[in-house]
DNA sequence: CGCACGTGGTTTTTT
DNA sequence: ACCACGTGCG
């Protein structure tokens, strides 16, 4: 009964599906079928009798990609999937704190703080405790709190050698103790507090290590040391781990990320069968050729060569562009062309390095008249108007939590200032008390709050969840508020009046969607998943996202942009440990995103931060073998290497575009290796100025970065 | 209380 | 260039 489960995989992918019960590594290329190789094993499992559906656990990291293995397994099985254990570390660490509230010392509604509650949580700690938010900027000390507990550290376990680390420490312990007084946790905590739930308490850990006989999990390369450590736990002596990943899109380091893990992994679980998915069913084989000689720049790889049956197709299309504008103008002609070719504009891809580099591109765009979507925005769950409905019936579901209750006591506006705020804070200080208890001894306008809340809470105590939501909106004021908005302002506030009716329906949506149909529920659910960005594959529309947004993803036709030494690899990547590497898996993805056609732009010049800067070309075009190549831009039609690259104004016979305004930092580009008399070598990391005023930053490989005025400094070309 | 203006910062981001 | 945030005034 498994010859329909299996037939279609290559032999590497039916050998990962038919593995024995033990931990197994997956190295799976982009393109190899990773995600079908991961629900076929759970329906495979399932099928020989190996595991029952309640004994398995799958993770992953995104809820599209959670959701997805669902979908799969649905359509594989004839099981209901709702029961079981698939979901994202977030989602399940929250399941089983709920499940075990009380062995977690969590009162049972606990709510969950994003990043944003989690920031603002910060600031009015650091003010209580009089730490000076520019010595400490809040969102240093959030990075601080999160990074740490993702390696797995409390605050007293924090070593601090110097005073200002001691400080940073002081407000950890004071943020937890704080988040705990008031019911609430953040991403982080989630997971941290559900490892220690495990590791303290044996019979819950043994429990649940009985039970998950089998656990899977994808995009293992981007786990943090944290979830590896939970992942262990419970898969205690016995059970198989079955990790699915690939050290060479590992692009999240920067977030806590530890591809380590993956040596570890083969270490700790004396995994013997390490799987590779080499073969890749998505792209021609000039692409892959080119992401094969990019990535084999970086060392301390596991290894891992992509190839595919397909033929080699086109040569990747490079072109060299004056300035960003004209970057942009060449790419809408291309793209108009390709359209009239009959490609779908929504299956092409223009990717970039950082969100900035948008703009430029959607004006081009917005001009020519082409449909676009840019991914990665604000998202439902986190615009202004929803988190203030959400703060209402978090307040009401649990009213310690002095965050909701701070976001809405004068919103919409009911005469409580910031006077009266903060009496209510030194009260509830003094009292160690929340907020809630201090302002229900209080009178006035803020009895009249408290009173407002309360009877908002008796009014919808036995109404559906739709219905709650909507009595909220209409008494308390918050649907008033916008109704009334005129003016200049009349037309955003009709926006978000819409978002707020947008708000029940996912109510509606959400009951219909889960058993379990509490208040409580919906208020997880809308942290858990801030909403997808706006579905909507119905129309057709170019697809613009940065390159981290693209993984997982793929397009006939991909526009790598920006291709800048600088931009990308971005200049920041520099001083980071590890960074080029990062950087050029980052390059890796976005190349192998491509299915059947591939563009690298870059621009001679291009507006950063309000200035007009120059950059040379980035480092990882001249890694792509020139044979794959193929270059659109007469300038280098003749010329095989870019070593002897010129400033715009050498080459006068360049295109018809207007020659970019010349800096006067001269030919000094970003990317240019230099040397200095007495600092030695370095690279030009920016370009500023002029006349007199002209100033390069270079990044010394001995001195460190400096910025030189050109007046002075005596630079040579390196 | 709310708006106007000034200032600083500006890679990537899911949960 | 642009946006988010904070201060000071009406």
């Amino acid at each position: 009964m498994n010859s329909h489960l299996l037939s279609g995989l290559n032999p590497e992918q039916r050998a990962a599906v038919e593995l024995p019960a033990q931990s197994a590594l997956i190295l799976a290329g982009a393109g190899s079928g990773k995600t079908r190789v991961l629900t076929t094993r759970i329906a495979y499992l399932i099928n020989t009798g190996q595991v029952s559906p309640h004994g398995v656990l799958a993770v992953t990291f995104t809820n599209k990609a959670a959701k997805e293995m669902v979908t799969r397994l649905s359509a594989m099985l004839p099981i209901n999937t709702r029961g079981m254990w698939i979901g994202t570390f977030h989602g399940l660490c929250n399941r089983m704190l709920r499940a075990h509230h009380r062995e977690a010392n969590l009162p049972q509604t606990f709510q969950i703080l994003d990043s944003g509650d989690q920031l603002s949580a910060i600031k009015r700690l650091m003010k209580s405790m009089n730490v000076d938010d520019e010595k400490y900027p809040p969102r240093e000390m959030a990075n601080f709190i999160s990074s740490n507990k993702e390696q797995g550290l409390r605050a007293h376990e924090v070593e601090a050698y110097d005073p200002y680390t001691r400080r940073k420490v002081e407000v950890f312990a004071e943020y937890d103790a704080q988040c705990q007084r008031e019911g609430v946790v953040d991403f982080s905590e989630l997971l941290l507090r559900c490892y220690e739930l495990l590791s303290r308490n044996a019979a819950l850990r043994e429990h649940y290590q009985d039970r998950f006989k089998h656990i899977l999990v994808d995009e293992f390369q981007d786990t943090s040391p944290l979830q590896y450590r939970w992942l262990k736990l419970l898969a205690g002596r016995s059970n198989a781990l079955f990790a699915v990943g690939d050290d060479d899109q590992s692009i999240y380091a920067f977030r806590g990320a530890n591809v380590g893990n993956m040596q570890d992994l083969l270490r700790d679980f004396h995994v013997e069968s390490v799987i590779k998915l080499e073969q890749n069913y998505r792209s021609h084989g000039n692409i892959l050729d080119a992401a094969n000689a990019l990535i084999s720049n970086n060392r301390n790889r596991l290894g891992k060569n992509l190839w595919t049956s397909e033929s080699g197709g086109e040569q990747l299309r490079v072109y060299e562009a004056a300035r960003d504008v004209d970057e942009a103008g060449f790419i809408v002609d291309e793209i108009k062309q390709l359209h009239r070719e009959g490609v779908n504009l929504k299956e092409i891809a223009l990717l970039y390095r950082s969100n900035a580099q948008s703009r430029v591109l959607e004006h081009a765009l917005v001009s020519a008249g082409l449909s676009y979507r840019v991914y990665g925005g604000l998202r439902f769950f986190e615009r202004q108007e929803i988190k203030h409905a959400l703060a209402y019936l978090r307040l009401m579901e649990n009213t310690d939590d002095d965050n909701a209750l701070l976001r809405i006591i004068n919103f919409p506006t009911r005469g409580i200032g910031a006077r009266s705020i903060e009496q209510l804070q030194e009260a509830a200080k003094m009292n160690s008390t929340t907020l809630w208890d201090a302002a229900a001894r209080a009178g006035g306008k803020v009895s009249a709050f408290v009173a407002l809340i309360e009877s908002l809470r008796s009014a919808t105590k036995d109404l559906p969840l739709p219905e709650i939501i909507d009595h909220v909106l209409e008494h308390s004021g918050l649907a008033e508020h916008f109704k009334n908005e005129t003016g200049a302002k009349k037309r955003e506030a009709e926006e978000r009046l819409e978002n707020l009716n947008e708000l029940i329906n996912s109510a509606t949506m959400f009951v219909h969607e889960n058993e379990d149909d509490s208040l409580t529920a919906f208020l997880t659910h809308a942290s858990l998943e801030a909403g997808e960005h706006q579905a909507g594959d119905q129309d057709d529309a170019l697809h613009l996202m940065t390159v981290h947004a693209s993984k997982g993803l793929e397009f006939h036709t991909v526009f790598i942009t920006g291709l800048e030494e600088g931009l990308f690899p971005h200049q920041n990547s520099q001083n980071v440990d590890g960074g080029l590497d990062e950087e050029r898996r980052l390059m890796y993805v976005a190349i192998t995103r491509a299915r059947r056609r591939l563009y690298l732009t870059f621009a001679q010049s291009r507006m950063l931060h309000g200035k007009v800067s120059y950059g040379m070309v980035s480092s990882f075009l001249r890694e792509l073998p020139d044979e794959l190549l193929h270059w659109l831009s007469p300038r280098f039609v003749a010329r095989k290497s870019f070593d002897s690259y010129l400033p715009p104004s050498a080459d006068a016979s360049f295109g018809a575009a207007p020659a970019p305004a010349r800096a006067d930092a001269g030919i000094w580009r970003i990317g240019q290796r230099v040397f200095h008399q007495k600092f030695g070598e370095g690279v030009v990391t920016g370009v500023e100025g002029g006349g007199a005023d002209a100033r390069v930053q270079v990044n010394f490989k001995h001195a460190g970065s400096k910025w030189l005025a050109l007046e002075y400094a005596k630079l040579t070309a390196a």
